[in-house]
DNA sequence: TTAAGTGCAAATATTTTGCTGTCAC
DNA sequence: GTGACAGCAAAATATTTGCACTTAA
């Protein structure tokens, strides 16, 4: 399980100020809600959320504020095996990188850390002389209460 | 690098007879056209191709096929880190499980078969007691001609 | 001031579904 | 014969874009 990491409100925000990008009303509504997410949330989540804060948040901001923050590599994009239709979750890259498995059977994601991972991608890099930006791995199958 | 794999022709239709699934004409276009691709298809190239061999194969079909050949495991879904569009790309299950690594700027796809990516997945089915049904390890990076 | 960001409406892309007729076994 | 599969059309879902107005820096 990734540690949970004790976060500074608004360092999202912060961030972003920091690579001299111009922050507004809708941005700062939709980065508190991702900041503050206690699961993986997808866009339709995210801007009913957003809209809870501030009421005049389009459903293109949302878009175009996921867009920017892929850019600038601080949220990853999630597909969770699709266990929940054809879009997308986000989640703030914070830590150490982990792998999220999802189970076909209850639902459950749950998350893994482990620095075998991390010998993976630096071994991927050097063999294949690839340089990572992003990575993802997901797994899907059957949490060990539903397995059988 | 995966090691190519000889393929048997018709395989795949045999490995759904087997299963007492019913074979029909568009599904045996479909069927040959995964087969025989030397890349990873989408739905559309799928069916563009799937109706070279078969005028009459609808959209609807490829879709519906594509979801049977998932539900028995036989082809694994891709992103492809959505190097083009949202759509997802298609391979057929053959050999060791590999990682697939999409270019950033030239959009070139590579794969990658690693023992440690095996142990990562033993690692993980032990300590999250959680059954593997299927994996998908992605990353987007440079590829040794594009990075700086 | 002005380049960047926004809401709104419409377009596009991707996938699924209802229905009725057909076909594999 | 009958349940599985097909094409077709339409709906559902997910994301992007053009445009005119607004605003942060």
């Amino acid at each position: 399980m990734p540690l949970p990491q004790t976060e500074i409100p608004g360092r999202l925000q912060k961030q972003l100020a920091d690579r001299g990008i111009r922050m507004t009303g809708p941005r700062r509504a939709i980065l508190r809600v991702i900041e503050t997410a206690n699961k993986h949330l997808d866009a339709s989540q995210i801007l009913r959320k957003a809209r809870a804060v501030d009421r005049s948040v389009d459903r293109s901001t949302v878009y175009r504020t996921i867009g920017l923050l892929k850019r600038q590599g601080l949220i990853d994009e999630l597909d969770l095996m699709h266990i929940n239709g054809e879009g997308h979750y986000y989640e703030r890259k914070l830590g150490p990188d982990h792998i999220h498995m999802a189970c076909l059977r209850c639902g459950k994601i749950s998350e893994f850390v482990s620095k075998t991972f991390d010998s993976l991608k630096q071994q991927l890099e050097r063999d294949c002389r690839f340089h990572i930006v992003v990575s993802r791995l997901e797994v899907g199958g059957y949490c060990s209460a539903c397995r059988h």
